[in-house]
DNA sequence: AAAAAAATTGAACAGTGTTCATTTTTATTA
DNA sequence: TAATAAAAATGAACACTGTTCAATTTTTTT
């Protein structure tokens, strides 16, 4: 177990516990005896659990963005806004302790560096978006496409937190597939309406 | 200091603290220091502080809902929903500090008791919208129809976290009311496009 | 006024993040 | 290689969290 590694195996130990047991079991304790390593190797590593979750949040949004990356080229713009969709749906389906800590984590988070840190992986994704959007909406300036992607992206982003709970199980009978979908394409129609106006 | 209003004053003294602190401020003891009763007393009345969560939750829900309510015969159907929403921002904005707990809440919760006690109140909600909706898309079958406002009510509620935290200034420059407005609106013209086919 | 019932209390328990003097390990020097 | 210096790892201890429950206080009934 080479010294340099414990970084990594703090991490690697940290995310398996989180895909296994669920973000609310990561405590430094826990993360301690999983790992071999004590409570204060953790702290000399890290500085604090914050910035340990922060590592694996944008660990998540890194894994999200190779996920989408690989469907840069397929078919037409609108055809791979709907395979981007379905691509990120089926990713925080199957990584739902991951997504639910990225969206929850700003609850122990004061400062704001949080934001900072995130952002690089955010923009990336969206400028795969971007590029689908430009085909899709050659009419609409560049400013107002921009707004509109940014709302249509925040809108499902903020969306798929209720894809890693059963919290709307009860309102709504609706698969949490189509609930996208529904909404990329309703949105999409919408954004080529008033492209003519 | 009428003994029959524990329940009654620990509700009023924590939403203030809420208001004022945040919601992390809430803890049992602060709660029972900022009140005068005794921590024992506060678990007397509510059990947990997940079930004295919930009731300051469903209180914000009531409260939404009487705003909302308001406007129930004001305009057409399509200035309605515009109302509806502006209000609703409104809503968030006058009060973050328990908008984000209505959010947040789900994480110190293990059981599903959660969704039965706020459903009734976001059902409420929902059929204000519905009304509005039936009439601005007569020729889309309720089944359909109601698939789609759930749709647009789950997103533009999920979004509203968002609006109680500066998470997103960082990444849009976009206006949190104006955000909101365009997902309406693009959202609506896309329903009145998918209505004709 | 005495006895019974009910309500209130807060110290104590197990958990959390975090710190930092002490110990152990590693690297450097003689 | 042995002694010394530097660096790294440790875990008990601190302040906080939610929660419990025997002991106390208050209220009601007799």
């Amino acid at each position: 177990m080479n010294k340099d590694n414990i970084q990594e195996n703090l991490v690697n130990k940290g995310r398996e516990l989180i895909k296994e047991k669920g973000a609310e079991f990561l405590t430094a304790r826990k993360l301690s005896e999983a790992s071999g390593y004590s409570v204060g190797t953790i702290y000399n590593q890290f500085g604090n659990m914050d910035n340990f979750v922060l590592i694996q949040n944008y660990l998540t949004l890194d894994n999200l963005y190779a996920r989408l990356a690989k469907l840069r080229a397929s078919g037409t713009a609108y055809q791979r806004l709907n395979l981007y969709t379905q691509e990120f749906i089926d990713f925080v389906l199957e990584n739902k302790n991951l997504w639910f800590l990225v969206h929850n984590f700003h609850l122990h988070n004061n400062n704001r560096r949080f934001s900072k840190i995130y952002l690089r992986r955010v923009v990336q994704i969206t400028q795969l978006v971007e590029s689908a959007f430009k085909a899709l909406f050659p009419d609409i300036p560049l400013p107002e496409r921009i707004l509109s992607l940014q709302v249509l992206w925040i809108s499902l982003f903020s969306l798929s937190a209720f894809l890693t709970t059963d919290t709307l199980d009860s309102f709504s009978k609706i698969n949490k597939r189509s609930l996208c979908e529904l909404l990329l394409n309703t949105y999409l129609a919408g954004m080529k309406v008033l492209e003519k106006l």
